[in-house]
DNA sequence: CTTTACATATGATATATATCATAATTGTAG
DNA sequence: CTACAATTATGATATATATCATATGTAAAG
């Protein structure tokens, strides 16, 4: 974790389409004075459940995972979330300590902002209240909609669809290399970490992906789409 | 379902406190002009997902259930609503339609006002939004809290669980009548029918609780709730 | 460079859960 | 009241998944 000088002013932050562009100049240039950018290596964590809240984060670059931790050292990943896909929001207004941990499973950057100037702000522009809304009411909507596809699933078809996940909406593209372990693919959709390992190796001996170390690429991707949905 | 006629006005319901305690008299009165007052019988659907969203429902008076449809009629029950729990929230401002269904499963009164009502309020009256904000964040928190709660529990443990949730946040007792069939369960939990009615029976024969039909009397709580931790 | 821990990998086995079959009971439409 | 459908119930069996064991590779710690 490295405090970063800020070279972007939220001002000309392209980011800002994000949740800030209901915001007037002069409103960006006042929360800019409270403005952090961090940098988070992949693996470090960038805060825990429980926590009290005093910032709001959103994800400028990267890939973080969402997880609520568990006794025997097996966390549950609720996400995964990728730029402008969230951060911190309605946890914020909806309670006093984080809900969930994040982590970093890439390097990432985030936009950190004083929580008290932020609820401020909306109380003063109730057109940045309704996006707000908007945005983590769809979040919200993606999260539930997502374990529920999950849950669903028989372990084969869990495998391909988050394969078909990581390709389709994070990677927009058909090789990738996978940003978490096999352990915690079985904590995101979950299953045990042998049978994660396992179902790989099925669907490389199958010529359905092709695999080196976390380096994945799918071969078959009109066979693994069928998994999904039927396996 | 029935329309009825409003007896009490938006001003004096005690029900205001759930979201609306942020308006003005007046803004109560107005609101009050579109609000429609329907009531619902134990197993009608309120509304469909997938329907355009035109009103903001609450539940007022009942039980709900919030699910999403599946191809082999096998449904995905996604949470129990009791009133001040919520209803037809967050989806107004993110989605023109519904992103779930909605069923009683107790009569019902359901409070529906018209939705560019609710938008424009907002828009005028700031805090009535973070109201929102904070109400919505929390039932969406409770959802994804329980989901994975049950997720991370074999099949017993899932019953115990569900039957200390009736007991202990929805009928306040130990003996009550289980508002959905052994085939809800079944959908609320993610197991089959019949492991459903085999564990209830089996929690019977082990004295844990008594059944009769629908009705439920749990014997000894600090074994189902054992069990719902470790089981 | 060794040592240790952790991730990947695979097989054998145990266990949990689903599926299939059948029956009794209850509710419901005609 | 009867017939039909759905719910509750239970057992036998099949299948999916987890657990245990072991091996190899790979990255971090001293």
């Amino acid at each position: 974790m490295k405090r970063i000088e800020n070279k972007t002013s939220c001002t000309d932050c392209k980011l800002k389409s994000m949740l800030f562009q209901e915001l007037s100049k002069p409103e960006l240039k006042y929360i800019d004075q409270f403005k952090k950018t961090i940098s988070y290596r992949k693996g470090e964590i960038i805060y825990c459940e429980g926590a009290e809240i005093k910032e709001i984060m959103y994800l400028k670059f990267g890939l973080v995972k969402l997880y609520k931790k568990s006794l025997n050292n097996r966390d549950q990943i609720i996400s995964i979330a990728k730029p402008l896909d969230y951060v911190s929001l309605l946890t914020v207004f909806s309670n006093s300590t984080y809900q969930y941990s994040i982590a970093a499973i890439e390097d990432s950057i985030i936009c950190s902002f004083d929580a008290d100037t932020i609820r401020e702000l909306v109380l003063n522009n109730a057109s940045f209240g309704v996006s707000i809304i908007e945005k983590v009411g769809k979040t919200y909507d993606e999260i539930i909609k997502s374990t529920f596809e999950i849950k669903r699933r028989h372990l084969r078809g869990r495998i391909a669809y988050i394969l078909l996940n990581f390709s389709d909406h994070i990677y927009y593209k058909d090789t990738f290399e996978l940003p978490i372990s096999r352990r915690e693919i079985a904590e995101l959709i979950e299953m045990t970490t042998e049978n994660v390992i396992r179902i790989l190796s099925e669907f490389r001996k199958d010529k359905i992906i092709g695999i080196d170390g976390k380096q994945i690429a799918i071969m078959n991707k009109p066979l693994l789409e069928k998994i999904s949905e039927s396996g």
